[in-house]
RNA sequence: ACCGGGGUGGCGAAACGGCAUACGCGUAUGGUUUAGGACCAUAUGGGGUAAAACCCGUGGAGGUUCAAGUCCUCUCCCCGGUACCA
């Protein structure tokens, strides 16, 4: 042994990034003739160093990429960052290093980090939301989108600190009190800016079968968890809005209302103040102020039932009685009308509160046919996009004190966003303090006005990114419609489970709206969706700097190499899973390669040996080994892959020298997706080989793969009680595995007679009911 | 509270309704080694036995089926999301 080379993954992966990069080997060639493939991952955010989550969220889809590419497909796997959030201003704030700087430090960082992955990832494509080659476009969508009336100012409960005079993020809320000054925060009506995604509420909603998708054969295959996810986030309702003496209220069970004991409005209902008689408003707006200090999810767990009389009573339109009507803040003003009739027979939390407050519970019939307009409504709200924020994209508008609000005029665009600002402002948004970039003529009447000082919601960036990528230095539009045409739409889409309901619905809302504006051909932007898990840290727990347990990818690369880092993300756990990193286990990957590297080398001392026998039994473990990688890559099952790869490898190593140089080299190809580095360099060193093994053709099996014996488990009464074997030819014949069965002493002994029952399952199973 | 996803050996995990625990880790014993490490071999769900036989086992309770980790009903626990973190 201590003549041959040893396994020492330094030696070589250096190398063969250089290799690549100057062969240019993963260069993306648009005008292939190639059909193409689009895989893309969720732009990762630019919070610093690289984390061993962007190590696992990046090789699973850079393994099926390498396979793609191996079979032919003309792969474009593209790269960029989501530059623009919260993030990059806490840090201006906390260690006063300015966004923008922190921002590209980190890009410059990570991207660094990235290259080491040896991913086939081509760089040139990159593009980054934080520079105005970018968010220029966000504007102009932005303006189309007012031009449709889908961008629009609008009134929203939002986190106010009525010291810091802002809106803050959820983030940025400790306690229910602000992060910076400790004000109790509460929560306010804001005017802000919305994107009207209700109108498209219809359309985002999943039908049942999945729909083909136009010009291509292929069908857009989404989750089934990620479509009911977001079909019941839309929670389309069918039901009527019904008039109680003035007040609507909105219900989908028409049929109880002769139930409807008392009426609920939100404390926010306009008709508050003016349903409350005298001696009951203090109580009423004590109430109010109460429930502006809790959360909507406070507020809708509503563990006390509060609430409170009006001292008012309406006609129930149906039984003609007189109701009271309550204010109680589980009912939601964002929601339906605002207003509930509450049925405390039928609905469990109506119950609830009735009882608490010795409200009268009433049967119903179930058969009442009350008068009302049919309506949908939705769960879905429209999309608040302005943030009281600097780093982010500036809302093209502008306010003017004659004309209004008038839109920045296309050919002034980008609005950019300015370097000198005061990050904590009081009582206005950070841009507004750079009065230089604040004041403008207004493009309409020429006097002086003010640029909105709010930028956009970060992600307006992400919801479109993707159709850049094909053409990232285009400037006439967002995205190059002729490449986008070639290129799109996404073949699949990695990413995280907790995009389900933000990003990914918006995505597929810009994706409609760009349909409409006859900018795309295609109303859905991804065929296919995988959404990945969570790599714990070794205690189980998330890993986090203050725990202590990160484990940082440039170390484990430096001990084991890229190759083992790769695998282990890989075999750890599927895809979708979450589960905690073991030091202990990724030796035991690294172990594997060592030992794929070992036989590899024998075979380089032998490979002189002429006629060259070999085993059959090996030959047709090997095709069933490349026929379940095959399959398994293509389900993104890379775990079950690699088992079968260790599967064999137990096998060959019983007899190294009983495989052909042919089919040594079959079984380095269905590596080489998971181990680039390694399979690459023996790919040259022993087999000699000029040009690199990722471009080289994914192995085959032809025709059925027959083994010549099979075993069959023997069953009495659903018992395993013995195995028997039979020639593979017979397999079909129940007559002769039956008489095998009925043979076999073990069975002999549970037989008082003949079988009541015998059930054969050709090849799997037979069982014997007595 | 609501919506989504999960509970399988000591651990990470495999299993088109058809041999539960593949593959890997860990552990034990043996080999190798000056020693340790590394490496190699064998064993490894629990009970039971000299060894077998056999019995019990996929969070819990029922059900469907020749056959259930897998399907159905109820239930307990854990994780993610709930709209300004990305």
């Amino acid at each position: 042994m201590s003549f041959m080379n040893k396994y020492i993954p330094k030696e070589f992966e250096k190398k063969w990034v250089k290799e690549w990069k100057n062969k240019k080997l993963n260069v993306f060639d648009p005008d292939s003739k190639k059909k193409k493939y689009y895989v893309l991952v969720e732009w990762p955010y630019t919070s610093g160093d690289l984390h061993i989550g962007h190590w696992f969220t990046f090789t699973i889809p850079d393994v099926l990429s390498r396979y793609k590419r191996m079979n032919d497909w003309n792969v474009f796997f593209p790269m960029g960052y989501d530059a623009f959030g919260l993030p990059a201003e806490n840090a201006a704030i906390e260690h006063k290093v300015h966004p923008q700087d922190w921002t590209m430090k980190n890009i410059a960082t990570m991207t660094k980090q990235f290259q080491q992955m040896g991913t086939m990832i081509d760089w040139d494509w990159m593009t980054i939301a934080c520079v105005p080659e970018y968010y220029r476009w966000n504007q102009w969508i932005f303006l189309k989108m007012y031009e449709q009336s889908l961008a629009f100012r609008g009134k929203a409960l939002s986190n106010w600190c009525p010291s810091c005079q802002t809106v803050l993020a959820n983030e940025n809320i400790e306690n229910g009190k602000c992060w910076r000054c400790g004000s109790q925060v509460i929560q306010k009506e804001v005017e802000q800016w919305f994107l009207k995604i209700t109108e498209y509420a219809e359309r985002l909603i999943w039908p049942d079968k999945p729909k083909a998708s136009p010009e291509r054969s292929r069908r857009v295959d989404w989750p089934i968890s990620v479509r009911v996810g977001q079909n019941n986030w839309i929670g389309k309702s069918e039901g009527l809005i019904i008039n109680f003496g003035g007040i609507e209220v909105f219900t989908t069970r028409p049929e109880t209302i002769d139930g409807a004991s008392f009426l609920v409005l939100s404390p926010e209902h306009p008709f508050v103040i003016k349903m409350t008689t005298k001696d009951n408003l203090n109580k009423v707006k004590k109430y109010f102020n109460q429930s502006t200090q809790k959360t909507e999810m406070e507020r809708k767990e509503n563990k006390d039932k509060t609430g409170v009389f009006t001292g008012s009573y309406v006609k129930n339109p149906v039984t003609g009685k007189k109701i009271p009507v309550w204010v109680a803040d589980y009912v939601l003003f964002g929601y339906g009308t605002g207003a509930i009739m509450a049925v405390p027979a039928e609905d469990e939390r109506d119950r609830e509160f009735a009882t608490k407050h010795s409200l009268p519970i009433i049967k119903t019939s179930l058969k009442a046919k009350p008068n009302g307009k049919k309506r949908s409504i939705y769960h879905l709200r429209d999309w608040s996009i302005s943030r009281q924020r600097y780093w982010g994209t500036p809302v093209p508008m502008i306010h003017c004190p004659t004309d209004g609000i008038v839109p920045v005029p296309y050919k002034d665009l980008p609005v950019e966003l300015p370097y000198e600002v005061d990050f904590t402002p009081h009582g206005k948004p950070p841009l507004a303090t750079n009065e230089k970039w604040l004041n403008v003529k207004c493009p309409n009447c020429g006097k002086p006005a003010k640029r909105d000082a709010e930028t956009l919601d970060t992600f307006f960036d992400s919801s479109w990114y993707f159709l850049r990528y094909v053409n990232p230095k285009y400037d006439r539009k967002p995205f190059d419609e002729e490449k986008v045409k070639k290129l799109t739409p996404v073949d699949v889409y990695f990413g995280g489970s907790e995009h389900t309901l933000g990003h990914t619905l918006y995505a597929r809302f810009f994706t409609k709206f760009f349909h409409d504006e006859k900018l795309l051909n295609y109303d859905e932007f991804a065929l296919q969706r995988v959404q990945h898990g969570v790599v714990l840290g070794p205690d189980g727990n998330r890993m986090s700097k203050s725990k202590g347990n990160v484990i940082n990818p440039d170390d484990v690369v430096d001990e084991y190499g890229s190759d083992t880092v790769r695998l282990y993300l890989c075999f750890m756990m599927p895809y979708e899973g979450t589960s905690s990193w073991s030091t202990k286990t990724i030796a035991g990957v690294n172990r594997f390669l060592t030992r794929v590297w070992e036989i590899y080398q024998k075979q380089n001392q032998k490979s002189k040996i002429k006629n060259q026998k070999e085993d059959e039994k090996l030959v047709i473990k090997l095709k069933k080994t490349i026929k379940k990688v095959t399959e398994d890559i293509g389900n993104i099952k890379m775990n079950t892959a690699i088992a079968a790869m260790m599967e064999f490898l137990n096998e060959w190593e019983r007899n190294p020298q009983e495989l052909s140089k042919e089919n040594a080299k079959k079984f380095l190809q269905i590596l080489s997706p998971f181990a680039p580095f390694l399979t690459e360099e023996i790919w040259h060193s022993v087999f000699g080989e000029k040009n690199s093994i990722h471009l080289s053709t994914w192995p085959k099996v032809e025709g059925e793969i027959i083994e010549e014996e099979v075993t069959i488990p023997v069953q009495v009464n659903g018992k395993l009680r013995d195995t028997i074997k039979i020639q593979n030819s017979k397999v079909k014949s129940q007559k002769e595995v039956e008489k095998l069965a009925l043979n076999s002493e073990k069975i002999k002994k549970y037989l008082t007679g003949k079988p009541k029952k015998i059930i054969y399952v050709p090849g799997k199973i037979i069982n014997l009911i007595i």
